[in-house]
DNA sequence: GCTTGACCCTATAGTTGCTACAGGCCGCAC
DNA sequence: GTGCGGCCTGTAGCAACTATAGGGTCAAGC
């Protein structure tokens, strides 16, 4: 299998694949006569599993871990389920930071008279008297 | 004033002022006999302006925008309010997908029975054969 | 046998929004 | 006069890719 049918198959982009070679997380392929890298099934299995982390959000960090944890395969299920709980607690406080910016930023356009900028709410509001 | 003064009193670092110069946000002071950058009221006026719009989340290309729009007083507050309101929009799309991914993420790791790696189901979960 | 075009290769620079050096002045207290 | 904090410029680094430049490979068609 090359790259691009790779890529094609995993929804990654070929300089993706390139990349995550190059950082490692991805075992360097066998190549073909022409230089051409050449993959098997692990190598699918193995991308499949770091798109799959990286649309749940995990960084590539968090998933160099969960890839290690899961090599090893005689270790307990507990620090996969930690790095997982950490994650999610991650973003839960995201989704409530966005939220509190989301009131804020609401709060703002209200005021919007649709006057003339001297008199607009918005940007009067972002100045420096703005007292927040 | 000098850079300092000014990043303490508006909670940015020394190197994000200089940062915001260069890249012609901010724009560039007048400089002592021993070429320190010297600060005055207008300078504090509009970085403090920058730092409400990013806290609120704007693009630095947004604060351009909304920068230029408030320079010039006589435009109708509309474009401002049409550009708030874009972000609002994409705070929300945000928050959406955080909350798809949370529900996924969830569900994930409720399947996680503490055994070990070779039965966990999150590294499953995870895997090529899962389907979506 | 030669060209065309799709694919692949490497290496490097760009993106966003900063942050962190390295190596060197300035100004003031002691 | 020397030590220290603060300032200066310029460059490199972070995540996680993406995009380009400048080339090689391979199969098909004429």
């Amino acid at each position: 299998m090359q790259i691009g049918e790779l890529a094609r198959t995993t929804s990654t982009k070929v300089e993706t694949i390139r990349f995550y070679e190059k950082i490692g997380l991805l075992p360097e392929p066998g190549r073909t006569a022409g230089n051409y890298r050449d993959y098997g099934a692990a190598h699918l299995a193995r991308l499949s599993f770091i798109r799959r982390a990286r649309d749940l959000g995990f960084t590539l960090d968090q998933v160099r871990e969960l890839l290690a944890l899961s090599d090893d395969r005689s270790r307990s299920c507990g620090a996969v389920d930690s790095v997982a709980r950490a994650h999610l607690a991650q973003i839960d406080q995201k989704i409530a930071d966005l939220r509190a910016l989301r009131r804020e930023l609401d709060e703002v356009i209200g005021q919007c008279s649709q006057g003339a900028i001297s008199d607009c709410r918005i940007i009067e509001a972002l100045g420096p008297h703005a007292r927040h």
